[in-house]
DNA sequence: CTGTTAGCGCCTTCAG
DNA sequence: CTGAAGGCGCTAACAG
């Protein structure tokens, strides 16, 4: 297949007769070289399609004018904070470089702390980190985090109002006449799965519903991690009449499961999620979730980092958007009245 | 912000008091290292955090296990080819880097190669281009193209049966009982663009419907290229009763304008579009549109690179996936009967 | 104005 | 078993 090396420096140099340096000059727009020489080299440069490449040249100079995000799987909820953010750098200068950190490798731990030391420092200038669970402090470069994990990580971060959202969802619920509502966590140790559980407790205690353990699960945000703790939950003796779940891909997947058992949703099982991602309105019934801006806070993320590169703007930022309740068709009241 | 430099193996070395290549050696797994070396050294290497540079590595050795997909940008449609190729690629021991080459550049113009060019050869193994109008033949590397531009390009490449849905989309409309149906063109260049013209013509032809010059404005696939054009289209003098957008993105903006325009969608105007993008169905109305199989589309390039990478698999492959109707409620008969 | 020199961080011979 | 040396493609000083 690839039988033409990639055409250097060295190439054109070689072809126009000249050094390595005045080619670098000319390609950089540096002073220095003769009007001549430079539309020579011009000329080879076209004619071998030659472009600089962007490792050799980031090793060199410190800057390179990219931009990493890195997420851990290209997922409908990382999917949409890129959209978000690459409409926002769109004529900022900064180029995108999206890095899915987790493919292949054997630990998911810590692919974070992997890719931003095998990315920063050359690479890229800045990163924004979506959904983190351990991040290195400093980097060396300035790095924003998208709905990070629990405890103080010293990074600006974006997320958006989890406790409050998790509390409207289960209310919702509540007000339904639910009284076994099932939540399935999200993944341990990210903020956003700890608040929407509080919101959760919140809601129910708030309602006077004694909280039962064994109504919470941990789906972990993924699908692969969720089928296992959705089936027990809807095995159990006195299963829930609803459930909660922590993101819409579980609670997407929580709606299959109780199909493959039987059960109907809404009729038998209602069902809320959260993100508010494509997919939910997709599904079958249509997922009542709670709306995170996703979109926003990808662009909140750019502008955030964009501030820290350009030496203004707090390290200490804390953006926090607002949900919203959306009402599709997975939720109703309990057959049992 | 960066005060700490990034740990580098000379860091490492200089820490446990061995050399460089030393620590290449225990990083890399190679034989000739004494045990107890060994496990010194990757302690120091726990201790610090090192992980080898991205850019260092690929510049020295060829392979780098590293896939690209080149996209202009992280829009609706990339991203779901994103996704599709996400879930194909776990587990196959490479890492994704999704690169978006166009913003903040000058020219739209060739983005295709210039990313190609700068990545080809030193970052990545292989690459992924979606929608490239222009590319490089051979990059060096294995390049596998997503709906790609006209014409034999010698890349092996993935598509969908445009005209096919094109013809199916326009006779819809036809079979609703519309006559003055517009058309908003893809962008330029892209056989994608012709193939949807193409049968848009076809089905016009087949009812025996004139052909009108008119009825025809380029939307380029974008939202900021198709304002204008959907404008110029629901304002002529007798207006079309029914637009066929080539693609989602630009038939939700025909809506937008339309409703702009003072017109009800779809009482006053059907629309469709072409993609089934996440976002048809979020629209209001949710939009009538092809779908592609576009997560589909995406394992698929994947697959077609693996081979390629693998010295197996024919490079001047063409797969060519079905399209689906799908009946939403941004289409109804005309008014007048 | 142009070429030479010295690395950026890493890996790979090749000696010790 | 370990270390020193060279070079990947490029840029920034510094000579000429």
């Amino acid at each position: 297949m690839s039988t033409r090396r990639r055409v250097t420096i060295t190439d054109v140099a070689r072809t126009a007769g000249v050094s390595v340096a005045t080619v670098s000059k000319v390609v950089n727009g540096r002073y220095g070289v003769a009007a001549s020489t430079a539309e020579r080299v011009r000329e080879v440069i076209d004619q071998l399609g030659y472009s600089s490449s962007l490792v050799a040249r980031s090793l060199r100079s410190s800057r390179t004018g990219v931009i990493g995000i890195l997420v851990a799987d290209f997922e409908p909820f990382s999917a949409e904070i890129l959209k978000g953010l690459s409409a926002e750098a769109a004529g900022s200068g900064y180029e995108l470089l999206a890095w899915s950190g987790f493919s292949g490798h054997a630990g998911r731990e810590g692919w974070e702390k992997r890719s931003l030391n095998q990315l920063a420092g050359t690479l890229i200038d800045g990163a924004v980190v979506v959904t983190p669970t351990v991040v290195d402090a400093d980097a060396g470069i300035p790095v924003v985090a998208v709905d990070p994990h629990t405890g103080p990580s010293g990074l600006p971060m974006i997320d958006s109002d989890n406790f409050h959202g998790a509390l409207v969802a289960t209310e919702h619920l509540i007000a339904l006449g639910h009284r076994r509502i099932g939540f399935l966590a999200g993944r341990p140790g990210l903020q956003s799965a700890e608040e929407r559980e509080r919101g959760y407790r919140e809601a129910l205690e708030k309602a006077g519903i004694a909280f039962d353990p064994e109504l919470i699960r941990v789906g972990g945000y993924r699908e692969e991690t969720a089928d296992g703790a959705s089936r027990e939950l809807l095995t159990l003796d006195d299963r829930p009449t609803a459930v909660f779940a922590a993101n819409d891909i579980t609670a997407i997947r929580t709606m299959k499961v109780a199909v493959d058992l039987g059960l109907r949703v809404p009729a038998d099982l209602s069902v809320v999620g959260f993100d508010n991602v494509p997919e939910s309105v997709l599904a079958d019934p249509p997922l009542t979730t709670i709306a995170q801006p996703l979109h926003e806070m990808g662009a909140e993320a750019f502008r955030l980092l964009l501030a820290l590169l350009q030496d203004r703007g707090e390290p200490d930022t804390h953006v926090r958007l607002p949900t919203e309740f959306i009402e599709r068709r997975s939720t109703q009241r309990p057959a049992a009245g």
